[in-house]
DNA sequence: CACAAGATGAAG
DNA sequence: TTCATCTTGTGC
């Protein structure tokens, strides 16, 4: 057992707590479970904390809505865009370290009904958690989750893969839509796999 | 207090 | 390709 594999609840609070690059990769294959519905974890995004990566939420400091960002791992960041969307991060890295991991994409693997009703106009099993928005969507995750220990027995649940994620399954590119820092190949996803979300590069909104 | 931009999704 | 739609952070 290696850190990049994580068997038990134990050992993911344990991988969450470091870095967040391995941290991410190891969050492939993991479970989530809310609102009835479990999801297989098959994309996710790493964002560091503060320290030199735009992207992330934290990297102008501490505000309202990034705070449990700075609080300890295992916790959810949920944030909503784009006037409409919610998506859920995963806190990771030593506690006062903003790092989190965006989770991007998900295979239903129990309460496909649940989903469904979230998601009535979705034709294809594939597409109910395919996309960071639609995978709150399909899980029933809004505001209500922020802050949430996901590692405990409350009502969203994160637990380990059934079984590990090889890692010659796992592939690597540029974050979506990420206005900077194209060069950090910070997205992973297990390869082939039909949930994952289709890549769109970063196009700023214009205003009219 | 005003405003611009945004880690997106669904339809046309 | 376009629109829906609103929170957050920042600047005046």
């Amino acid at each position: 057992m290696t850190a990049a594999d994580p068997v038990t609840t134990a050992d993911l609070v344990e991988l969450l707590a470091g870095p967040v690059v391995p941290a991410a990769r190891g969050l492939l294959g993991c479970r989530l479970a809310a609102g009835g519905v479990t999801v297989r974890i098959t994309e996710v995004e790493a964002y560091a904390g503060t320290a030199g990566d735009p992207a992330s939420h934290a990297h102008r400091g501490r505000t309202p809505r990034n705070a449990v960002m700075f609080g300890p791992a295992g916790h959810a960041y949920v944030y909503f865009t784009y006037g409409m969307h919610w998506c859920v991060n995963v806190v990771t890295g030593l506690d006062g370290e903003a790092s989190a991991v965006l989770l991007r994409a998900g295979e239903v693997v129990d309460g496909l009904d649940a989903a469904r009703a979230r998601r009535p106009a979705v034709r294809r099993d594939v597409d109910l958690a395919r996309g960071p928005a639609r995978l709150c969507a399909a899980l029933g995750i809004d505001r209500s989750a922020y802050g949430l220990d996901l590692l405990g027995d409350g009502p969203v649940r994160l637990r380990p893969p059934l079984e590990p994620v090889a890692e010659a399954a796992i592939e690597a590119g540029p974050r979506v839509g990420v206005t900077g820092a194209h060069d950090v190949p910070w997205r992973f996803w297990i390869s082939g796999d039909p949930t994952v979300s289709a890549y769109r590069r970063h196009v700023p909104r214009v205003r009219r």
